[in-house]
DNA sequence: GTCCAATATCAACGCTTGTTGATACAATAT
DNA sequence: ATATTGTATCAACAAGCGTTGATATTGGAC
């Protein structure tokens, strides 16, 4: 009946404070915005941009998507600080955020 | 009449080859795993544990989540293959893979 | 002013995802 | 063998996401 039945066995310490509920939540609308192919390879084509702003209408043609599904897409990116917008005339042009994948980056390997 | 009027002014030009669709939608599936608070916590919980396995159980509390939940979450980082899975006993063991966050991050920096 | 082209917003639909009770499986104890 | 505990799977539902026609807005050309 004195039997010790080891209750509590699977106990690991953790070290460190963990993630706030709002830490991860941000982290969780970070990642969701990557998480689409084609946001992944509007990032991409701003990459090999090297900087430099592209047209949304190059979008359209190299992902093969309707108009309203790019500007979608490109909301997403921006309200995510990724990118960011002008106007130059009647054309729209985005620019990838300088640093923003760097940080990215880092978040993931910490 | 022989009004030049500048059709194709937003070209840009894009240098080297562009990621292929099954690139794209890799990184869309890895991306969509990361992207769930409680994911994201999860895999700080076994960052923080210093590559030591971690019993089931303390996600199960720790998140305050039903056990399904759980099993759920985990399997989905299982076989994106960020955490790998062992049973002692009647415990399961989740360890973080070594090296996989880091491979993210290069992933996300290039 | 009108006309046209580029982009953004709206509305509606189909699909996926996260959650949880209920249930099944696995392993230990008795 | 049965009982119990830890975990996985199933079924069903609510909520969010991506897509696209239709429509609105913006800016340049005439």
């Amino acid at each position: 009946m004195a039997a010790l039945t080891l209750l509590q066995q699977c106990a690991t310490p953790l070290a460190g404070a963990g993630l706030t509920d709002g830490e991860a939540a941000e982290l969780e609308r970070l990642f969701r915005v990557l998480a689409d192919r084609h946001r992944v390879k509007i990032i991409n084509m701003l990459g090999r941009a090297g900087g430099e702003p592209v047209c949304v209408c190059e979008f359209t043609e190299a992902l093969g998507l309707a108009q309203p599904t790019v500007s979608y897409h490109l909301k997403k990116l921006t309200v995510a600080g990724l990118v960011t917008r002008e106007r130059r005339g009647s054309f729209v042009y985005t620019t990838l955020t300088h640093g923003a994948l760097e940080r990215v980056a880092a978040l993931v390997a910490s």
